[in-house]
DNA sequence: CTTTACTCGACAACAAGGTTGTCCAATCCG
DNA sequence: CGGATTGGACAACCTTGTTGTCGAGTAAAG
């Protein structure tokens, strides 16, 4: 046992990286080569409503140049299509391809699975109480779920 | 509310880049500027015994360039001394500076303080509560704290 | 001793996922 | 109408990691 302080912040980023990798590895052995969670979370907000590059940009509190790049790498694969918005000829409109939607279904499906596992560990009222705890650390009126990068955007407020 | 699954890797995250920003803020507002988790981690691992790059490479699961990356941060800040080996030439050893142990003590004070002003807002026991579930879930025999990324390496075998 | 194998660390190129800054065309608004 | 703003493309760069290559130093046969 280390310093509890430091030793907290590694569990977490422990924790979410071993829910992550575990997912990415289900994910390419049923055929979905390197689906990373961005790429997820970008799919998602588009689906949310977020048609543009701008949009996407704001919604994942990044930058639209790099919501661009994500957009590329999204359509390169098939998972978006983009097509000219004839009222607003600057934007591209954004729209998750069926396959896209394939891919978010199976991901949400594996997430399911191994939240499934551990509850079946820890105990199913145990995991939720969990889920409450780390929702309440979080904000729970100021969550966005479509973005990993909500956080560092937060008006941040920690308890001092 | 969406699909459990993904949101509880969400919550993770979250939970762990609130307390990380947190920290880093507070690191730079008492004039350490830019002390990124990566680089406590990498002196406390150079404590705990890595007396050189390589080693220091294995210690966090990165390769030795990375690890070489890191320490070349750590010096540049003075944080970190490397001094030839006489016993083998080819290596540096390394030493974390008093300059370094100030860092990471203030660092270490800092998550405590954060920690503890979270159990203040969910009580004592529901966070050493939350603590041990999830280290029951990341696998308390297998963590390294030195490292952040040591769950990614965990079970695919070896690497380099 | 010498040869062969391995290790250390340096250097270079590159990848992912971000960041700014610049620019132009299209749209909005006063 | 004309200026301000927005959408998106392009480019350069940062961070933190990755390979690959290499020469020097060490270890271990033979």
């Amino acid at each position: 046992m280390t310093r509890p302080g430091p030793h907290l912040a590694l569990l977490l980023l422990g924790s979410y990286r071993k829910l992550v990798d575990a997912a990415v590895r289900e994910l390419a052995d049923r055929g979905h080569d390197d689906v990373r969670p961005s790429l997820h979370y970008a799919m998602s907000a588009i689906d949310l409503g977020a048609e543009s590059a701008s949009e996407l940009g704001r919604a994942l509190s990044v930058s639209k140049q790099a919501a661009a790049k994500t957009i590329a790498v999204l359509v390169q694969r098939g998972w978006v299509a983009v097509e000219d918005d004839t009222a607003d000829r600057r934007r591209r409109r954004l729209r998750v391809t069926d396959l896209g939607h394939r891919v978010m279904r199976e991901g949400e499906a594996i997430f399911d699975d191994l939240r499934k596992a551990w509850a079946e560990r820890i105990g199913d009222d145990e995991l939720a109480r969990l889920e409450e705890l780390l929702t309440a650390f979080v904000g729970a009126d100021t969550i966005r779920l479509e973005s990993p990068g909500w956080i560092a955007a937060e008006q941040s407020s920690i308890a001092e």
